[in-house]
DNA sequence: GCCATATAATTGCAACTGCAATATCAACCC
DNA sequence: GGGTTGATATTGCAGTTGCAATTATATGGC
């Protein structure tokens, strides 16, 4: 916004802003929870045996520890995870989907999967997906390395 | 994750938390307010005599009313903003960035847009940057239009 | 084995967000 | 010009997040 150059920047927070946004309220609509669910959902189907470790989990998510407790607290009261320690690791935790839990994420992907193709993907030729998701993927990856770092500081 | 096709969108997810992450972290270690300060005094200082309405403000922002309510009672808190109230359309507020609002805003400018920079500006070339730009607005554009549809219902 | 250090998961508390009111005023209509 | 409808800004409350501990366990040095 304040330079030139930087609109694309800015074209991309605003875009990310009204898909999630649009995304939460077609999941409400259809009586859905809202869409983290879904990525942790994901993250434990796509795992193997539909299990994974918390901090794993969190990595996959991309979302911080404490917060990840919380939310499996959540999924577990609604019977969609279930949670296990380890017999060897005694510090590891670890967090499975429940058939209801593959059952809702299939439901809710429907939605969103909808919604992502319908406002999002439409706008990209196959080639664009490809070139923009490399694009930001090393954006992310460099973004991380630099948490990493600094944050060790 | 679950579609092949749906790569660009999960980059996109990605990307956006690991950029707002550490952009976060660099404002928090240079002692400097959080992102969203910087979106909502440049919010003001792009608009006529660095003024704007809540509700246009709000718009702006693509934030809701009442976070940018409170949001604004921080800023005012701080000394950035002042508020003032419409001697014509009685229901109408208006915010004002101060002399501080500004400072403060050029200083995170600089932390803000070094980041943006170096993680993400630099992944894309011109040309790519204005292709991508196009379709996340068009995006952005094609989401609230059906949040509007879908929330008048 | 014992201590220092590191890692994993969790929790307490304060701050922030979303949703559903509420208060205030404007505009329209008959 | 009084009453209904609509818009603007705000607040109460419940739910969620971030930060800084805390608990529990593992690992490496000696």
């Amino acid at each position: 916004m304040a330079a030139e150059q930087a609109d694309l920047w800015f074209s991309f927070v605003r875009a990310h802003r009204w898909m999630i946004r649009e995304i939460e309220r077609r999941l409400a609509a259809a009586d859905l929870p809202p869409y983290a669910w879904y990525d942790a959902l994901w993250g434990l189907e796509s795992g193997p045996g539909g299990t994974r470790r918390m901090h794993e989990l969190a990595d996959v998510l991309a979302i911080e520890r404490y917060n990840l407790t919380r939310l499996v607290d959540r999924l577990e009261r609604e019977g969609l995870v279930t949670r296990a320690r380890s017999a060897e690791d005694g510090r590891a935790a670890f967090a499975s989907i429940t058939k209801e839990g593959r059952a809702l994420r299939r439901k809710m992907w429907k939605v969103y999967e909808t919604a992502v193709d319908e406002l999002f993907l439409s706008r990209f030729s196959g080639a664009e997906r490809d070139l923009f998701a490399k694009a930001l993927d090393h954006a992310a990856a460099d973004a991380k390395r630099s948490m990493e770092a600094g944050g060790a500081s």
